[in-house]
DNA sequence: GCCTTTTCTGACCGATCGGTCAGGCTCTGA
DNA sequence: TCAGAGCCTGACCGATCGGTCAGAAAAGGC
């Protein structure tokens, strides 16, 4: 068959995004991936050293984005740290949804392979800014919860258009993380209204 | 060997468990659990009619709680609703950690069992709830980004104590819940929502 | 003692996985 | 025209998966 240079190389990535979204990185096979391209499992492993290497260029992109994020954090504390957190990951999270909600999905294995090993600690020291760098267990909390969360939100609303989600996301996440050095408008102590 | 009347089901399920929350449901195999127990395959597969009978049974717990806080939310709406869902489903997430942990990595496939097609829509019913039964889309987001977190930050803190666990979760939901008919700064477009 | 039931096992099955390999096809430049 | 490069394939490999099965080993009532 042998279509023009090579457009296969760029077909296989995309069918293979669309399925690891879907069907998760150990939950669809190489066959599958050739399947919707229509091509052989052979030509998928010719184009690609092996399945690792195809994951691997898939999340460049992202991985990219997120390093940048994490340089762009090395200066910053506090509240400021915080925002840039904030603003930062929800741009991430909503334009790389697909390959963010690979991530997610398969956390403990992807993540021993060599090709993502900082990864781990990269996600750890956003949380920590994110948390304002307090190491109250409760913000520690409310970060985690809103990274994972939005992870997993942007795989699930893929219809929605970028611009909407954004705000709606970075609105959310500004009212639920826990404030460190902004004035407070009330002592910690419970000045609640439901108990 | 033939243990004293099978307490071998019992340490089948507590190693399922432990390993399903690390590993998950497809990338744990019978041979794993075996070896951990100290049995063999074949074994496993005497107390347990397959793989997913084995699941099942794991779940039944969390997934009778969950049936239950479905229940629950049956006759309520808006603000009572949101603080019945929330209270309920952190209570569910703390208590089974690790359950959840399984349900929330491998999604679309164990969904599609038999045994557990009902569900997704029990959570999409807690979703709607803890969203006030408010269609704007940010309160949607907010509960689906809440409810994802929530599984995933239980997971991760195995080691937290429940007792400091649960009313960091509460009042981080209570913060970050979008409020339906409580006072807003803007005028409340869409009061009634489905009467 | 014996017989039945429960518990457990090794050997085996078909299916599927990621990956290899030798060779065929098409295109291109000399 | 022809050699070589790039692209692609079917056949095959070893490993592992969930699951089956006949029968051994132990437990318990008689």
């Amino acid at each position: 068959m042998a279509r023009a240079v090579s457009e296969t190389h760029g077909e296989i990535l995309a069918a293979a995004a669309r399925q690891f979204a879907v069907t998760g990185y150990r939950g669809t096979s190489l066959q599958d991936i050739a399947r919707e391209v229509g091509v052989s499992k052979a030509s998928v492993l010719y184009h690609f050293a092996n399945k690792e290497a195809l994951l691997a260029e898939l999340m460049a992109p992202a991985i990219a984005m997120l390093q940048s994020l994490d340089d762009k954090l090395a200066g910053l504390t506090g509240a400021a740290a915080q925002e840039v957190a904030a603003t930062g990951f929800v741009d991430l999270a909503v334009r790389f949804r697909r390959e963010i909600a690979v991530l997610r999905g398969e956390f403990p294995e992807l993540l021993c392979q060599p090709a993502f090993m900082h990864i781990q600690e990269i996600s750890d020291r956003l949380r920590n800014a994110l948390a304002g760098y307090s190491d109250r267990p409760s913000a520690q909390i409310a970060a985690l919860v809103l990274l994972a969360g939005i992870s997993e939100a942007c795989a699930e609303f893929v219809d929605v258009p970028d611009d909407d989600l954004r705000p709606a996301l970075l609105t959310l996440v500004r009212r639920a993380v826990e404030p460190v050095d902004a004035p407070q408008p009330q002592p910690p102590t419970t000045e609640d209204k439901e108990s």
